[in-house]
DNA sequence: CTGAAAGCGCTAACAG
DNA sequence: CTGTTAGCGCTTTCAG
């Protein structure tokens, strides 16, 4: 591999003029430049960014710290957010280096030490469920951090988010103008920001059509198949004849015991689930859904990371991102 | 942020003695140790990533690339192989660098020469489709390289597959064995490696069966929802009574047009598609799949390129994995 | 059992 | 308009 030097010697002049000429640095005489690309060419040179990076105190890269489970159907929207991320990354000329929590809090703690000696000059990360972890300790104040998805309690910094409330507050008065007063809210374990932003909107959307809630009709659980199916059969048995369902796994459950029990959607249950993917259109009826912008969401996240990491300090920037009701036939 | 000199001033020992003692490189004595060790605690030392990997040529960090389309549901296949590579890595105290082709040839060789200088000590690449990219002349050499799901023609080095033709035969074999002669087989575009396998089982299942093999009963595409909608179309009138299905989208596109012409499955129509996702345990009925592995695919990729870095330089291994047939109710 | 010191490849003063 | 040179933080030979 062709250093830096061998370029010098080979084009008769200074390293620091090689340097000069591949950063753009200062000012080269067009003939020097000439010699200097005609020897990167000989020795097909290719800068060392390890070395560069030593020196500079940069490396172009960005952490992204991802919760994902195993077998989980939501890593498809940390999916899309990484892929976001990369595509913005990219075009900047910048990195990703992937990581995995795999939702646990250790594992994170874990990552953080390894990106605080890694001399990444960002990270976005999607926190681990849970209360108290002191993020604030435990990044090394090298590079910025934005948060995405979820804001751990009390964190103060840029943070991307998007309106849960919000979309879950618009789902339900669809439901609720289309007369439906007895709506079953299913969710993953409550205590997660996300959960809890939800089921604040399906209330504020209940009250403000007067209808009194009803504790019975909000089912939890871990967020799997299982779970889901099982708790839209609890509903069904209660009387409900709505279904918002607050995550996808759990959807995707509930789906499947109204299609098993041939519960007909949307004349016996109407539903809607939570994130878009496209076999919800091949469902029948196909269904309706809110959906989250994932992909936008690692382009903000990492927009506003390429801004701090330009030198903009300024305040605290969180974005609240919409969520998009997508109505289709299930309700 | 402290440094190695820092530590060896503080502990009244040289920056040799840290650095062994960091590494376990040569004997210290417990007493020195003990002064180390207290002295990184004291500074909250942590070494420089960077630094060492310059020095001593080495990141501890592998690079994949994969070929991405935004919005291609296919993704999800290549991000369980990510997730799969980032856990064998971090057991193994490496780091994922994930970078994207978008299925484009030239993106490909900008990000493997972006790869090429970032001193990576690995690359899993699931390479694009195409014929002709002289991959040997790519890499610089310097560190191994382990193809997955696709071997460009005419590359030989270690390489990961899975089984198309097998996966394929073993599948249309069933629907033969239910009786079918007329299957209409719906493929993405033909000409890469992947589709031109899986038709392969598919003709040899046939001529097994001594059924002749009708060229109209083959529809090729650009792997999309709508161009499945329409061959499955097309097929259904020509009269086919099955269908296999070569990749995902186009099943879900399948899917879709049985579904909505009230096509019996499997009755009026037999279906089985490619890769397993969670939706297809719901479709009505659910779905028989090939099911490709490839969380298990990322791992080997792992194992055989840490093999190599570990320095194993024999011959070169092609590791073949199976798909699994999941039989349910559409067939 | 431990230290001194060279040097990985690069950037960026400083000096002309 | 260009060159000299001091490090970035670490590993590793060589020398004791």
């Amino acid at each position: 591999m062709a250093s830096i030097k061998d370029v010098a010697i080979k084009a008769e002049v200074s390293t620091a003029t090689v340097s000069h000429v591949i950063n753009g640095t200062r000012y080269v005489a067009d003939k020097t430049k000439e010699k200097v690309y005609a020897a990167m060419k000989d020795l097909d040179y290719s800068p060392n960014m390890v070395a560069r990076s030593l020196r500079s105190r940069k490396s172009n890269t960005i952490g992204l710290l991802v919760p994902l489970l195993a077998e989980d159907t939501s890593n498809f929207f940390f999916m899309s957010i990484a892929n976001g991320i990369e595509q913005v990354l990219k075009e900047n000329g910048y990195n990703l280096v992937l990581s995995n929590s795999n939702e646990n809090a250790d594992m994170e703690k874990d990552q953080i030490k390894v990106f605080n000696r890694q001399h990444i000059d960002g990270l976005v990360i999607a926190p681990v469920n849970g209360k108290e972890h002191r993020y604030e300790d435990q990044f090394n104040g090298e590079y910025p951090v934005v948060f995405i998805d979820r804001r751990p309690q009390g964190y103060k910094g840029d943070t991307i988010l998007v309106n849960n409330r919000q979309g879950t507050k618009e789902a339900v008065e669809v439901l609720l103008n289309k007369g439906h007063e007895k709506i079953g809210f299913i969710t993953g374990t409550l205590g997660i920001t996300t959960s809890d932003e939800r089921l604040e909107g399906y209330k504020e959307s209940l009250a403000q059509h007067h209808i009194a809630f009803n504790k019975s009709y909000i089912k939890e659980g871990p967020a799997t198949f299982q779970k889901g199916y099982q708790l839209a059969e609890e509903l069904h048995k209660e009387g409900v004849t709505a279904l918002f369902v607050a995550n996808n796994v759990m959807t995707m459950g509930s789906v499947s015991y109204l299609q098993a029990n041939d519960v007909k959607v949307p004349d016996q249950m109407a539903i809607i689930g939570y994130d878009d993917y496209d076999w919800m259109k091949i469902a029948s009826p196909p269904l309706s859904v809110v959906r989250q912008p994932a992909f936008e969401m690692g382009k903000a996240a990492v927009e506003q990371l390429l801004k701090r990491i330009h030198g903009d300090t300024e305040g605290t920037n969180e974005v609240m991102l919409n969520s998009e009701l997508v109505i289709r036939g299930s309700c």
